[in-house]
DNA sequence: CGTGTCCTTGACCGGATGGTCAAAAATGAA
DNA sequence: TTCATTTTTGACCATCCGGTCAAGGACACG
């Protein structure tokens, strides 16, 4: 029954699509607000195959948060002493809105799991994420400490992207409620953080 | 049972007590997740006491997220031509984080309602939340073409303020998770955010 | 074809959960 | 104190839901 790593060819597809149910209807309704008939419907599967593949709903979940992170700090770990600092940061705030429009489903996911305080990532969150973003912030300070950007506090500055670029993945309902029909809030937001942002740091 | 309005002491008393109780374990369960008996325990009621004073589960929801409303828009409200434009949006700001401080609870259950598209407040959002957005946008609007603070986007602008304000909210798992014990998110927020704002506007 | 393994599912189980109800207890006006 | 009204609750119900299981199919390989 150990079936951590997919061996065969039909595995691998129904562990796929499984995960894809499982991100569409966790997003959509949160851990408790999901049923596994859900899932089992959206996966096109019964639901005592979805249990042959994953031993429980919370491993769904789990195995959905966990896979997700690496893909959720990408953006992060690709910002380095490259280049320009204000280059570095304002092509991480794109990459991270970016994020928000290909994968708003995967954002709305962890702000389910976040606002609830996060029950099945707290040690995600205290390790992997904090080492990271230590790192970073360490990396921005050096940028400040060479005036190279304005002096402001990393770790907000990086929360500050987080609220600003999420914030229409996860509030999406609310920015078009009160948008109307007819804008387009991604891209409008593009022109409007890379201004903010800009301006926040200029030094 | 038309209980609209209360009409005793201890009618007032325990719809109080409820919705008090509602508050505290939606916030942290979300609707599907927070089930009646919790809500009876922390309230210190039996569960059919419960359905005596509400109809429903969903009932208590309801009350709760269209009681908020008003609660949750005030400071917005609070913001108009007064004074000096800059003052008025760096008011607005700071009477936001503080209510994140102060209502950490009705803004995780606002944001559990939002990031789940919604369902029970579409109406609200499009009408009452809409018009008073589009008011105050206006008003920007205004002090912009004075020239009395930076060619920002108001609707924007707006988001931008309630993303970084209700993060500290919504999302405290995981900013306390990053920046670990000892340091207070929300009054190192407070600095922060005033000097984005003033120099995300300085004419 | 034969056979052992992998995959799939209808039927079922037990506990949780929203909600009901009848009757008991508390309250309050006369 | 009386008694009608309001409040409270233990017991109960129907449904939902995560999870099990045994048996039936599909598949690969000789």
């Amino acid at each position: 029954m150990g079936m951590e790593k997919p061996r065969t060819r039909i595995q691998k597809k129904n562990r796929e699509t499984i995960l894809e149910a499982a991100l569409e209807v966790f997003s959509q309704h949160g851990f408790r607000g999901a049923t596994l008939d859900m899932i089992a419907g959206a996966a096109g599967l019964s639901k005592p195959n979805l249990l042959y593949y994953f031993p429980s709903k919370e491993a769904i979940h789990v195995t959905l948060l966990s896979g997700l992170m690496d893909t959720w700090l990408a953006p992060l770990r690709e910002m380095d002493t490259g280049g320009d600092p204000m280059e570095e940061l304002r092509g991480y705030v794109r990459r991270k809105l970016q994020m928000s429009r290909d994968f708003p489903r995967e954002s709305r996911l962890f702000a389910n799991e976040i606002v609830q305080g996060a029950p099945r990532m707290q040690e995600g969150l205290e390790t992997e994420l904090k080492a990271l973003v230590d790192e970073k912030a360490e990396l921005i300070r050096g940028w400040i400490a060479q005036g190279r950007i304005a002096d402001v506090d990393p770790h907000h500055l990086i929360f500050s992207i987080w609220a600003l670029t999420q914030h229409y993945a996860d509030f999406d309902a609310q920015v078009r409620a009160v948008l109307g029909e007819g804008r387009d809030p991604l891209t409008e937001a593009e022109g409007f953080l890379d201004t903010l942002f800009t301006r926040l740091l200029a030094p």
